[in-house]
DNA sequence: GTCTATATCGTGATAGAC
DNA sequence: GTCTATCACGATATAGAC
């Protein structure tokens, strides 16, 4: 009775991707997770080890999307404006197509000595970055003034993180259905990137 | 054997908001409460009937908290520009001080129908806003751009709520320690207002 | 590879003595 | 009000047949 070839793996991952990302580790259950992926319970603990080790896989490949994207945005060749836009722009569809994934990824306290942090090899990616030079030369030129490339990728990035995260509350408090609130995000794409520009320009 | 009167549900509760907070609703076990709060575990259910229910009192003070600031603080009546720098110096040491509210108020998806937002009664809560009425009024005046006030209270708590349930991952970003971190966020007191600033007065 | 059955443990909650 | 002892259940994980 095979199915076609190890396809459970696949189906047994993306469901338990599904699962996690909704209700975090605790809160999922291997059953749920079995029921989801339309396998037998034992089917998870003969492809993964452990809740644990499955875990730590999905947590791995989420994290590294979440961060990939800005990693590989703040390095494209375009001009700081355009780039700004732009950052926004991408960073914003990719929320509102995986509302889940902030949650998901903030939720775990990884305390490990940050050496999940060190394999992912993070440390220094802003300070090595095509965004930091532009600053940094557009400061010298007297465009615009001089300023902490983390502290400007972190407004971006809060700005548009906290409305998704926080979608209930800011809908309920603005009076907005769902409509409203994709809405409420478009609007942002413009708002965030004026406001950084606004910011930059003041010498 | 008596304790002092009935502070046992104090001491209760207090160890119940330390651990809930820090490991969420799942994540916390009851004997892990009643150990921090130096009670048999028995108490627990003798005070609160159940864990959720013990759970649902202290996310409710915590999330009246969380939100109980932003509102007084919108509706105080100082000058905008004035206001703003207020606000983001006053919610921003709430922040500091309790950096693991926002996590715990975000984590916990309630989807009872909105029942839970009417009873704490945050509907228009900013549209009825002094804030509101002083963005509207600057604007006739000329002096700033027309502007959501919904997009800039979520603004400014987006770029201070994202670095605090993020600091593990911005600090070793940006290679910061603890003292680090505590800059950076002590910098963004002067950022995020001018910011807002800039953008608002751009007409 | 896939299933059933089960071992083992941890959990929330309570009964009942004091 | 406070404690000990325990129940009833559901969880992860595995053994072992097919």
């Amino acid at each position: 009775m095979a199915e076609e070839k190890q396809d459970a793996e696949i189906k047994i991952k993306e469901a338990a991707r599904r699962v996690f990302l909704a209700q975090g580790y605790e809160g999922t259950k291997m059953r749920q997770i079995a029921e989801a992926a339309g396998v037998n319970l034992a089917m998870i603990n003969y492809y993964f080890r452990s809740k644990e080790q499955l875990f730590n896989s999905i947590y791995a490949e989420t994290f590294s999307q979440f961060i990939g994207q800005v990693v590989q945005l703040i390095n494209e060749s375009t001009p700081l404006e355009v780039k700004v836009w732009k950052i926004v722009d991408r960073y914003c569809d990719f929320l509102v197509e995986n509302p889940l994934v902030p949650g998901f990824i903030l939720s775990k306290q990884r305390v490990d000595g940050g050496e999940f942090f060190k394999k992912l090899d993070v440390r220094g990616v802003i300070e090595n970055s095509v965004f930091k030079k532009q600053l940094a030369e557009e400061t010298e030129k007297g465009n615009i003034r001089s300023t902490d490339p983390l502290q400007v990728i972190t407004v971006i990035l809060g700005s548009l993180v906290f409305p998704i995260m926080a979608q209930q509350v800011v809908s309920y408090v603005g009076g907005l259905d769902n409509k409203g609130f994709r809405e409420f995000m478009e609007e942002r794409k413009q708002i965030i990137p004026e406001m950084i520009m606004a910011y930059l320009k003041v010498k």
